[in-house]
DNA sequence: CATTTTGTTCATTTTTTGTTGAACATTTCG
DNA sequence: CGAAATGTTCAACAAAAAATGAACAAAATG
């Protein structure tokens, strides 16, 4: 592919033959970044093309394209479209327009507050929602009264039990916004 | 095997029998704890199983026994043994002592401050420790000095970016803390 | 001691998750 | 319009993670 580039004739435009075509390899400082933020996406026990992918992009002064990413990584479209929307899903990576391009160039979001809020907000959230559903079925079953189970003591401890999961969807709801205040200024 | 135990022939022990085996089979209402508990663990990319294991204990009135928890929830004794390693591990899940049983027999910790500051210690903390210990080599490998990159605005931002992941840590060790903190009375 | 009970380890199998790349839109350009 | 550029989707493949169960260790029991 970078052959057929190569062969194709072209005008030299001055600036972006050197915009376009970048080292195809990583800088030892930019292995750096990657092995540092594969090992925090992999904590998170995310993808290890997100992390990748990031790296770049939060090392790179410049926003970059689809296909410098692409080539930069030596990784498969599908992985860098896949990575890339899940990214942007999270807010941690920004499509800017860049003028005289017509592909997407990308950004990595730096802010911490940001990038934890999206975290909660894809992935906590929901699940927090998942729990209450499941819990407002399990308070139905339980309502079912005590002939369900056997005895009424065990039934007490049932209830309180499910009046303990409430407390902790309290406590989440709460202090999760709370923490990302706590992250805002510096 | 458990043809084997019916087979074998027994005194009837009063009350061992009732005490020793349990219904094997889930009730409805512990069916909608395991349903919820595997629903959070798979949120938190955990295994399933321990989802299921921390269920039961949390819907049980009292500690459950290894078997017991290997016969409930049909799993198997590697698994159960795995699971409620890292329960403990996580401070989770605790063994309690049984007069009369040298089996151990576990309890669900069901504080959510507990929890989490036992998720934050085991799964967060040595991520950031890790990211601590590359963040330094990075800075290393930039420390290499304007020589190893190309132009000194590149090496600037890329000293700026650095900062801007110990400020991160910084961050993380502090607000995580104060997260737990405020988890604490009701 | 030999035996049973209780639980762990670990090689293997199963399941889940991630990656790849080619086919398929879609848009731009000449 | 046809060709080229740019991305996305998805079926097939690969890698990683989890579950299984039999072999093993340790402790208690008789």
């Amino acid at each position: 592919m970078s052959i057929a580039l190569r062969l194709k004739p072209r005008v030299r435009p001055a600036v972006s033959a050197a915009v376009k075509a970048g080292p195809d390899r990583l800088s030892p400082v930019e292995i750096e970044f990657v092995d540092l933020f594969v090992g925090l996406a992999r904590s998170v026990k995310a993808p290890k093309s997100l992390g990748e992918i990031y790296a770049l992009l939060f090392a790179s002064a410049v926003p970059l394209t689809f296909d410098a990413i692409v080539r930069k990584l030596a990784m498969s479209r599908g992985s860098a479209s896949q990575g890339l929307r899940l990214l942007r899903s999270f807010g941690a990576v920004k499509a800017t327009y860049v003028a005289g391009d017509r592909r997407d160039h990308f950004v990595a979001e730096t802010e911490l507050r940001k990038l934890v809020s999206g975290f909660l907000r894809e992935r906590i959230a929901p699940a927090l929602e998942g729990g209450a559903e499941r819990l407002e079925r399990l308070t139905t079953a339980l309502a079912a009264g005590p002939s369900a189970t056997r005895r009424t003591a065990e039934f007490e401890f049932l209830r309180h039990r499910a009046e303990r999961l409430q407390g902790w969807q309290r406590m989440a709801r709460e202090s999760l916004p709370a923490l990302v205040k706590m992250l805002d200024p510096s």
